[in-house]
DNA sequence: ACCTGAACACCGTTCAAGT
DNA sequence: ACCTGAACACCGTTCAAGT
């Protein structure tokens, strides 16, 4: 019930209960594929065959969740900035960071959901990976703009709302893999700039 | 409980079963604007001060509740394209066509998805509405690529989709009013077509 | 013609009690 | 340290029974 019976570390300290954390997170995985993130924890539960009481004990929110089954991509995805930024230039480093931000928040349905809700919600589990997102984001378009490449009337939350929306799009209906594609590119013209033309 | 049961004009013929409509109307109205388009229909019937029996005997899904909430706007809606057919350029009208839907689709939150499940959910009572919207936007889409003002690798499905993303955008945070404006904008400009440029 | 109470199967969340 | 059954308050949906 207190604090100290939560895991000491992050992780099960014994080897049943380490069997059983893993068994979650494939339920999870599978679960929210087929389903997307609000789906049934019982459900999740039921097929890692434990009760759902156990669930809550390893994971005491959704987000924890999400959390586990995210934080490597959203990891990668911002050491991936850095390494843009030193390989390409301020625009093209921008959209092909984009482009592989709209991959990772499509993965389940209802995700972009849920990472915009963690960007504005201190309190959620996903925040920190969220806002580490965000400074990455803050950097590539801080840059692009400077480079005048991209429009200046756009801030990291902004941006990433937009990308999050061409994912959500792409969930939406059952498209080939191009549709989602059509959708970032959309989005990548519109945000680069270009000379003024007539209203 | 058979067929003859039901509505048949589509309203209630006794005094008291349209009241009954009405305040339903009224509550779910209410209810889906603060809480969204999945808020608890049990709330609504308590709001509106009926059984919950009540509540499905006059709309037999939630679908039927919003399409009554939003037929009118829909059908404004579809007017209004052959409006702006006659009276601007076809790259205005559509722009313009799209300002208006990306308004009413994002009346409540979750009416996008909403919107874009009955497209594709012949089923859904929301379904006519939602082709109506889309023969709209064939029409404007198709010539306003024929001018050569907007890309052509684009059908109105995926119009409607990047429209609604956009609107999916502008519930994700509480943001000023023109930030909803810069989300249509980014779509707009990237629907718009110019020139080759280096990629 | 219209309304309701009650039922059913589900869900999220918590807690005392077991090993 | 870890797991479970059972409870609570909710929800969507349906149906028999009332006026």
């Amino acid at each position: 019930m207190n604090d100290a019976d939560a895991w000491p570390t992050g992780l099960p300290v014994r080897a049943d209960g380490r069997r059983t954390h893993e068994h979650l997170l494939v339920a999870a995985q599978k679960t929210f594929a087929e389903q997307g993130t609000d789906a049934s924890l019982r459900e999740v539960a039921r097929r890692a065959g434990v009760s759902i009481a156990t669930l809550y004990r390893h994971f005491p929110t959704r987000e924890a969740l999400l959390q586990t089954l995210l934080q490597h991509g959203f990891d990668k995805l911002r050491a991936r900035a850095a390494d843009l930024i030193a390989s390409l230039d301020p625009g093209q480093a921008l959209v092909a960071w984009i482009r592989e931000l709209a991959l990772v928040s499509a993965r389940y349905d209802g995700l972009p959901a849920s990472v915009m809700a963690a960007l504005q919600d201190p309190g959620s589990t996903l925040h920190s990976s969220c806002a580490g997102l965000r400074a990455a984001a803050d950097d590539l378009l801080a840059r692009a703009q400077r480079s005048g490449h991209i429009r200046a009337d756009l801030d990291a939350d902004q941006l990433l709302a937009a990308v999050n929306a061409m994912a959500w799009a792409t969930r939406q209906a059952s498209w080939t893999a191009d549709a989602g594609d059509r959708f970032l590119s959309l989005l990548i013209e519109g945000l680069t700039a270009r000379p003024i033309r007539p209203t």
